[in-house]
DNA sequence: CTGAGCACCTGAGGGC
DNA sequence: TGCCCTCAGGTGCTCA
């Protein structure tokens, strides 16, 4: 999906566009996305105005003036967008909310690994739906005692250990090959085998980089789009995933498979 | 608890 | 042109 920035990138816009708008029908063309699509027909939207949208992990959340929230997730190729009510439904836009302005936000989803769905509030501030999740990686509690720590006794690969969002929230294939090749760390390396230096360097790279990849609007691969159909920029910014060879010292990219994704990196500059 | 494997979907691209 | 294969930004289930 949309990993963290792009997920940042959509929040962003749609509290511009969605912010004071208020919901005149909602449609559903699909049974269910990765969960079922009824709930959200039997919410009783009608009515309700948003007061705003924000980010946890990789949902945006869209809250609306009685507490609740309209909870979204893009699974691999999920694209949300706000224009027109009347133009014709596209293909795989299997959520229309209407607004009472003339305008209509839109759920697209080819593939249909995203959610939508409306969640009370939890006791955090965020929808009930979102707990037990691990840090946000922007935040000041993900550091290199945090890494340090959830990787002793961990068999899995450091890679994984990045993306797994019980951990770290946001980060995944290609923030995660982007951050090692940073580091200079190979993505196969056991995590029980990192130092804490390299945790620190780890942590380091992996904030700068979303924080660049959010400035540049998230990268766009293939259908990744931001709400007004614009593409993420960071794609020509990425030095390692879907390269053929190292940006630095020219030697042919590698590829291993972990946790069934594959991972790209420099065998010559990661260790 | 952990980790491995796979299921959930459609579409694009390559080889024949 | 079509068929068959592999692969794709994610998550969550079962099983050992």
């Amino acid at each position: 999906m949309p990993e963290l920035p792009e997920a940042e990138t959509v929040a962003r816009a749609l509290d511009r566009a969605l912010k004071g708008k208020t919901i005149a029908r909602v449609e559903v063309f699909l049974p269910k996305l990765r969960t079922s699509l009824a709930p959200l027909m039997k919410a009783g939207l009608e009515g309700r105005t948003f007061v705003g949208c924000r980010r946890r992990a990789r949902y945006a959340v869209a809250d609306l003036d009685d507490g609740r929230a309209l909870v979204l997730h893009f699974g691999m190729t999920g694209v949300a967008r706000v224009d027109a009510a009347d133009r014709p439904r596209r293909k795989h836009e299997h959520v229309v909310i209407t607004l009472t302005n003339g305008q209509a936000f839109r759920f697209e989803d080819p593939r249909r690994f995203g959610l939508v769905e409306v969640q009370p509030p939890g006791s955090d501030g965020w929808p009930a739906g979102l707990a037990d999740l691990g840090v946000e990686p922007l935040s000041r509690a993900f550091d290199a005692d945090l890494l340090f720590r959830a990787s002793r006794d961990r068999k899995k690969s450091v890679k994984e250990l990045l993306m797994d969002n019980a951990v770290v929230t946001g980060i995944g294939n290609i923030y995660a090959a982007e951050t090692l090749f940073a580091s200079g760390i190979r993505p196969q390396r056991r995590a029980c085998r990192l130092t804490r230096a390299e945790c620190a360097t780890l942590v380091h790279h992996a904030k700068r980089i979303l924080r660049l990849a959010i400035r540049w609007g998230g990268t766009t691969v293939s259908d990744f789009h931001h709400v007004d159909g614009s593409e993420g920029k960071f794609a020509q910014k990425l030095k390692i995933y879907g390269q053929k060879a190292c940006p630095v010292c020219g030697t042919p990219t590698a590829r291993v498979v972990l946790g069934g994704r594959t991972s790209w990196f420099c065998p010559k500059c990661q260790h």
